[in-house]
DNA sequence: TTCGTCATGTAATGGGTTACATGATTAC
DNA sequence: GTAATCATGTAACCCATTACATGACGAA
């Protein structure tokens, strides 16, 4: 998951390492705490000698200092290979990438891969909800099994959570077939028409 | 967590190891997959070791064997100081237990532990759920970002998942406050008033 | 000069998973 | 007798975390 979501994030601009993880702090921040540096530095060397990155030069300290100066950093991107990568792993369809995080992952890089990718990913992912929502009504019907109130309570929460997930990927799915991102509603309304390159509607 | 789950499970009745499983399974369906055995037999051991645990004999072949016959089977049972340990893991206020997987088993084994120690586990997941509910609220209102269309429907997603939770915590800690176990809406109406030994109504 | 934050990294450890190996019991 | 499921376990690995070490830079 880690090297998925830095593949995604360079795939953009890019980055430092300590940059990084703030940028994927905030954009996993609704389901992940953020990654530690302990995971995160020894990926980004794995990933360089694996070739899917490079990192530029540092700059020298005895060269013009960059604008605020400072100059430890070191500034990673995606080489081709590593664009063949993400595409691969978003593409992937291991049970990993519908679990909460792996699907969490995918979904925060949706506008980067094409349409028929999403779709299945969010079919994947929608399939895995439902069956977990079948089990834990089948465990609340089943009362032989006689959980105390909290356990019960707490089936019942987890259901709601479910059902509640599933409409939502009905929504996007809907969105998806019809050719377009999510409901723009809330405030943003400057759509974004410029990244959208997959599209002839049908 | 399996540690702290093993105890909660055998805090009522003995078991064996796979029962353990499948009851853990449908138990803590509701956030998480069940756990392996991979990681559920090492652990017994572990525990045993520790003295948290014993088991029985298993069922010898050549006496009569036990009505339906089975006979690997190794029937574990809580020792005092496995109770013990239950006691201090559920009241313990590490960070772990406020989150997901943590706060969901200590939720789950609620009816076997002091009122006081609910009510904290309770306030100190609401707290975790706020903080990470204003991260998101920032990250939606500082628009600055530039977040695309699917990043900026996880955030939204998430925040109203958070907002969700965070009313959910409340009512059962206003009930918790009262001195009663969360709202038996919902069909099973046959209120269990067996196991609630700690509460003089007020 | 000292403190907070930026920035990069390593070592030890943790807590789990997958895959495998084995065998008893039950139902057909 | 054979297949499914019950039942216990090991070995190898994976992906991450915590704690630690280091040091530059900007601001007080």
């Amino acid at each position: 998951m880690l090297e998925l979501a830095v593949l995604g994030l360079l795939h953009e601009t890019p980055m430092h390492g300590y940059e990084l993880r703030k940028r994927l702090a905030t954009l996993l921040g609704a389901f992940r705490a953020a990654f530690s540096y302990g995971s995160l530095y020894p990926t980004l060397r794995r990933m360089r000698e694996a070739g899917w990155i490079t990192h530029d030069e540092p700059a020298r300290r005895d060269e013009a200092p960059p604008l605020t100066g400072r100059r430890g950093r070191i500034a990673y991107r995606l080489t081709p290979e590593g664009k063949e990568r993400f595409a691969e792993l978003m593409a992937s369809t291991s049970p990993q990438a519908f679990e909460d995080t792996g699907f969490g992952v995918h979904f925060a890089f949706f506008s980067r891969c094409e349409p028929a990718v999403r779709l299945r990913v969010l079919e994947g992912r929608r399939r895995k909800v439902e069956e977990r929502r079948e089990a834990l009504r089948d465990t609340l019907q089943r009362t032989t099994q006689r959980l105390d109130a909290y356990s019960l309570e707490l089936q019942r929460h987890g259901l709601d959570a479910c059902e509640r997930e599933v409409r939502w990927l009905n929504e996007i799915i809907a969105c998806e077939s019809a050719g377009r991102p999510p409901r723009a509603s809330f405030g943003n309304d400057a759509d974004s028409s410029s990244d959208q390159p997959h599209n002839s509607q049908e």
